[in-house]
DNA sequence: CGCACACTGTGTACGGCACACGCAGACCAT
DNA sequence: ATGGTCTGCGTGTGCCGTACACAGTGTGCG
């Protein structure tokens, strides 16, 4: 464990808890949830533009640069963030025997998470994760998989794919949110100026599919948008991943 | 015409090209392409945390307030980049009569301009596109469905499918670049890097599937990985196209 | 018991950033 | 010529992330 201790950086230490043991020097008056739980809650308020560090220091009443004692840059602080964000996921219901309910439910959690804090699809990562809770939320995305003929490559793809389609098509669905303001406008306002926009800016010549497109009505009428967009998406991504299962099954 | 003039934001009818019909004052000594290109090229070069208001215009010969004759925003400036790094998407090869095979092609090309320019996964975007090569992308990836019996609704949502699915499984793969510094480490490196890591801290007991995973060696063994990973995960994804299509077919 | 030292939080400072605002001059339609 | 309008420029503001030196604090070891 001590060569865990040596190489991971210091957030990941933190995280993972490596902080309980007694140590020289003044007693932490900071700790990792703390700072994760103050700068959550300053983005859920003001939007990810409005955390800075010496936004989150004041939130706790500290000086900046305390900080930087448990998070060495502002890519660390998204690290936490991102972790209490999440938080840790539902245990399974062991009840959904079917890989596909047990795939759907993990992505309708993440969707959940992320529309609980929409500056979660702002903030820019650069690294895969290694924090305790995402990697619970890894392995339950795996272990939706069990009983599949699916290779280990097999799930870590199809995990990888459904993940990826959850983040994208949130974010196009809630047509993100600004992040330094407020806005008056609604979510469905934005979506009519945008297809007034680009029913003026579509010349049926140039841009026939387009066209035919914004006049079949598709971009202005929405009723519960979000969910069944959503759904249907999701229907098509498994559907891919079912076939791919038909291929691995062998045929007797 | 002119009420198009009066509603856009005006790098819009800049990139539109409204900029042509003579107006008092002096010549403007920068244009919209001039500027993208410059901020193109820093990002290029030095990723696109370097791109700033002043580095741009110094590299044109300008001072910084320069650029705000023409572009409202840093956003705005994004807008450019993305358009200039994109350009007009190579035209359709009418031979490919296949759906499958014209996005396909749409999916890879897009796949290409990201390689050429990885900085475009960090660029924060905040609407859906209205500049005119991106309608051009647009128009190329509804156009692939033609012929099949998708519904316009099923045709913006299967591009969007797989317009996600490229930008999401290119993130990914690229395990994306630094912004701010060159890195000396490739990313074969960073794969195994992380991969030592979850090996370390992915415990049996709490991850048992990630644990399996990882002991398969799925996360350090690639070959080709890029490649053959994003045609193995968009294959799947146009399988569950295909179903929808299927389910949208009337049986006779 | 006391001491060295690792670790804590703090203050100051720096360079860079996006952008507000006001100005002088260039060019057009009249 | 002349008025209005648009250009590019210079100055200035407030905020940002964070490097660095410093003084206080509590622990484990001698």
């Amino acid at each position: 464990m001590e060569e865990t201790a040596e190489k991971l950086p210091r957030v990941l230490q933190l995280l993972w808890g490596v902080e309980g043991l007694a140590r020289p020097g003044p007693k932490p008056g900071l700790s990792i949830a703390g700072i994760g739980a103050a700068a959550v809650k300053i983005a859920d308020e003001a939007g990810l533009g409005a955390v800075s560090m010496s936004r989150v220091a004041a939130e706790l009443g500290f000086t900046t640069m305390s900080l930087y004692r448990y998070v060495s840059s502002k890519n660390d602080l998204y690290v936490v963030m991102v972790e209490e964000a999440f938080g840790k996921p539902e245990p399974v219901d062991v009840a959904r025997t079917g890989w596909r309910e047990r795939i759907t439910a993990w992505a309708t959690a993440i969707r959940d998470a992320i529309h609980r804090h929409p500056w979660l699809l702002q903030v820019p990562l650069f690294e895969p994760p290694l924090s305790p809770k995402q990697l619970d939320w890894m392995e339950q995305g795996l272990s939706a998989f069990e009983g599949t003929p699916l290779t280990g490559q097999d799930r870590l793809s199809s995990m990888v794919l459904v993940n990826i389609y959850v983040r994208g098509v949130t974010q196009v669905t809630m047509s993100v949110f600004v992040n330094n303001q407020a806005i008056d406008q609604t979510d469905q306002d934005a979506d009519q100026i945008y297809a007034r926009r680009l029913a003026l800016l579509a010349d049926p010549e140039r841009f026939p599919s387009i066209a035919s497109t914004v006049l079949s009505g598709t971009f202005t009428e929405d009723g519960d948008f979000g969910n069944d967009e959503f759904q249907f998406g999701l229907r098509t991504v498994l559907d891919g991943i079912e076939s791919l299962i038909h291929r691995r099954t062998p045929t007797p």
